[in-house]
RNA sequence: GGGGGCGUAGCUCAGCAGGUUAGAGCGCUGCCCUGUCACGGCAGAGGUCGCGGGUUCGAGUCCCGUCGCUCCCGCCA
C-alpha cells in the first residue's frame, strides 16, 4: 500500500488513497462521523455517514481515541463545506494501528517540565516539528558553507583522561580501572587537528558540563558547533569567518522557513549585514555607563543584564542584532588564548552576542610552545595531565584560532523561544536524565 | 552554590483573614444532536490539597523540615 501524505491530497481528488497518521479529533454525530487526521505534513478531514444501525466501520470510529495511530483508506473529494482545505476523505476502510489511552497526560497549555516528561507526545505538535526542521536546515547550511571553503569534519572523542578547559565542571565516569571525564569541549582536539595540518576543521557534537545551572539557557549536555582555522593573522580573521558563515545560515533558514517561523512563533528571521559591530570589552562597559547602565569593573566579564543592555544599545545605534565583544582580560580567559603583544593583560579573544545572549566564545590560540607554557604557569594550570596537549605545539604548529558555538542557543534566539529546553530534542539538566 | 516564586482533579487554575460534604474550565465516561470543523446540549465519574512533623477545638490555608518545579545570579555556549 502506498502512503499518501495529507499535504498531497489536493493533487489526488477523485482517487482512492491511504493516509496514515494520528487522530487529532473525532466528532461523532448522529448521522455523520468526522475524523481529523494528522501526519507530519498537516491535517486532513475524513468523513463517514452513519448507518442505522451503525456499521462495523461506524463502530470502529466511535471507539477511536485522540492520538491513536490509524491507517485510513478512502476517496479524496473536494467539498467547499470543509474549512480544512476544502477537501475530505470519504472513509472506505480503517485500521487502528495502535489505540491511544483515552486521557493524555499533557495538553497544549501544559507546563514545559511536564511536557518534557511526555516529550514524544509534545513533539507530535506540528509547531514543535518546525523547530527541528529549522535545526536541520541550519546545520545543512553550515555544512554547505564549510564544504565550500574546504573544511574537514571532525569527530573527536568524548571520553577524556583530563579536563580540556578550566571553569566549567567536569563529569567523572568510571573507565575500567581508572577515572575518565566527559568532554566539556573538543577544544584540545580541534587544535590537534591544526598541528596535524588539517587547515580548517569543524565539529557538530555533544559536550558535557557538570554545572548545576538552573537557567533558561543552560543544560548539562548540549550540541556544540566548533570551528578552528589555521594560518590566521589574528582573532579578527576568525570573526570575519564567523559572520559570513552565520549570515549564510540565517539566509538559508529565512528562505526555507521564514514565513512559517513568523506565522508559528511570531519571530522574524533577519539576515544580518556584514560586518557585525565590534566593540572591545572596555569599550562596551563605557557604552553601558554612557547609557546609564551599571557595568562590571575592570577585570570582569559582562554579566547577563549588561549583555542584554549592550545588545539593546547596539540595536538602537546601529540597527544590528549581533555584536562581537573583543579583548577580554587574561583573568577571565583560559591560558591558551593568545595575548596581545603590546598589552599582555588582554587576550585576542571575542564573544558573539545575539539579541542579548552569548552565542560564541572564540580567540586566536597561543601556538608558541614556550609562550603557552608561560601562560599556563601564569594561570596556575597543572600541566602534567595535559602534557599531551602542550606537545601539539613542539614540532611546528601554525598560528590558529576558532570558536565554540551553542546550537540550541542559536535556535532559541532564531525562533523567539525563551528556553533552550524548547529547542532541545531531549533536555539534560541537573535533575533531568529521563526520558 | 546564593536569592525570589510555586506545588490543589488527567491538564490549566481558583480557594477571600484557619471553620460543615474542596470548586471552575478543558479533558474523560454515558446519553442526545442531519456536515461537524475549538461542534453543540444534558448527565456522571474523578482529589490521602507534593511528602513528614508541629501549632490549634479545627489546617488546602499558619510554622518548621524535606522533595520537586520555575526564574534570576554565579558558571558558561
Amino acid at each position: 500500500m502506498t502512503r499518501t501524505l495529507t499535504a498531497e491530497l489536493k493533487e489526488k481528488v477523485g482517487e482512492q488513497v491511504t493516509v496514515r497518521g494520528w487522530v487529532q479529533a473525532v466528532r461523532d454525530q448522529k448521522r455523520m462521523q468526522f475524523l481529523i487526521l494528522r501526519d507530519e505534513t498537516g491535517l486532513a478531514q475524513a468523513v463517514l455517514p452513519k448507518e442505522e444501525p451503525p456499521s462495523e466501520l461506524n463502530e470502529a470510529i466511535t471507539a477511536l481515541t485522540a492520538e491513536s495511530a490509524v491507517t485510513v483508506t478512502g476517496t479524496v473529494v473536494a467539498d467547499e463545506r470543509v474549512k480544512l482545505g476544502g477537501l475530505e476523505l470519504r472513509i472506505e476502510g480503517l485500521t487502528v494501528d495502535s489505540l491511544a489511552e483515552p486521557e493524555l497526560p499533557i495538553a497544549e497549555d501544559s507546563a514545559l517540565d511536564k511536557r518534557i516528561d511526555w516529550r514524544y507526545l509534545d513533539l507530535r505538535r506540528l509547531d514543535r516539528r518546525l523547530i527541528f526542521e529549522v535545526q536541520t536546515t541550519a546545520e545543512h547550511a553550515m555544512r554547505e558553507f564549510w564544504r565550500r571553503e574546504h573544511f574537514i569534519e571532525l569527530h573527536t572523542p568524548k571520553f577524556m583522561g583530563s579536563a580540556s578547559e578550566s571553569g566549567a565542571e567536569l563529569f567523572k565516569v568510571e573507565y575500567f580501572d581508572r577515572e575518565a571525564y566527559l568532554a566539556q569541549s573538543p577544544q584540545f582536539y580541534k587544535q590537534m587537528a591544526m598541528a596535524a595540518g588539517f587547515g580548517k576543521v569543524f565539529e557538530v557534537g555533544p559536550v558535557f558540563r557538570a554545572n548545576p545551572s538552573f537557567t533558561s539557557r543552560h543544560d548539562t549536555e548540549f550540541t556544540s558547533v566548533d570551528v578552528e582555522i589555521s594560518w590566521i593573522d589574528s582573532h579578527e580573521d576568525v570573526m570575519a569567518f564567523e559572520e559570513r558563515w552565520l549570515a549564510h545560515v540565517l539566509a538559508s533558514v529565512k528562505e526555507i522557513h521564514g514565513e512559517q517561523i513568523e506565522a508559528t512563533f511570531d519571530a522574524e528571521v533577519v539576515v544580518p549585514e556584514l560586518p557585525f559591530p565590534r566593540v572591545t570589552l572596555e569599550g562596551a562597559k563605557e557604552m553601558l555607563r554612557e547609557h546609564g547602565h551599571e557595568a562590571p569593573g575592570a577585570g570582569h566579564d559582562l554579566d547577563p543584564p549588561s549583555e542584554r543592555a549592550l545588545s539593546e544599545i547596539i540595536k538602537q545605534q546601529q540597527g544590528h542584532e549581533f555584536a562581537f565583544v573583543t579583548d577580554y582580560p587574561t583573568t577571565v580567559r583560559p591560558f591558551y588564548h593568545m595575548r596581545h603583544a603590546d598589552q599582555p593583560t588582554l587576550t585576542k579573544s571575542f564573544d558573539l552576542l545575539w539579541r542579548g545572549i552569548e552565542l560564541t566564545t572564540g580567540a586566536q590560540r597561543e601556538h608558541r610552545y614556550e609562550q603557552l607554557l608561560a601562560q599556563a604557569k601564569d594561570k596556575g594550570v597543572d600541566t602534567p595531565p595535559i602534557q599531551y596537549y602542550l606537545d601539539f605545539f613542539r614540532f611546528g604548529a601554525p598560528p590558529h584560532g576558532g570558536f565554540g558555538f551553542g546550537l540550541t542557543r542559536l535556535l532559541m534566539q532564531m525562533l523567539g523561544q525563551d528556553n533552550v529546553r524548547e529547542v532541545t530534542f531531549l533536555y539534560r539538566g541537573p535533575h533531568r536524565l529521563e526520558p
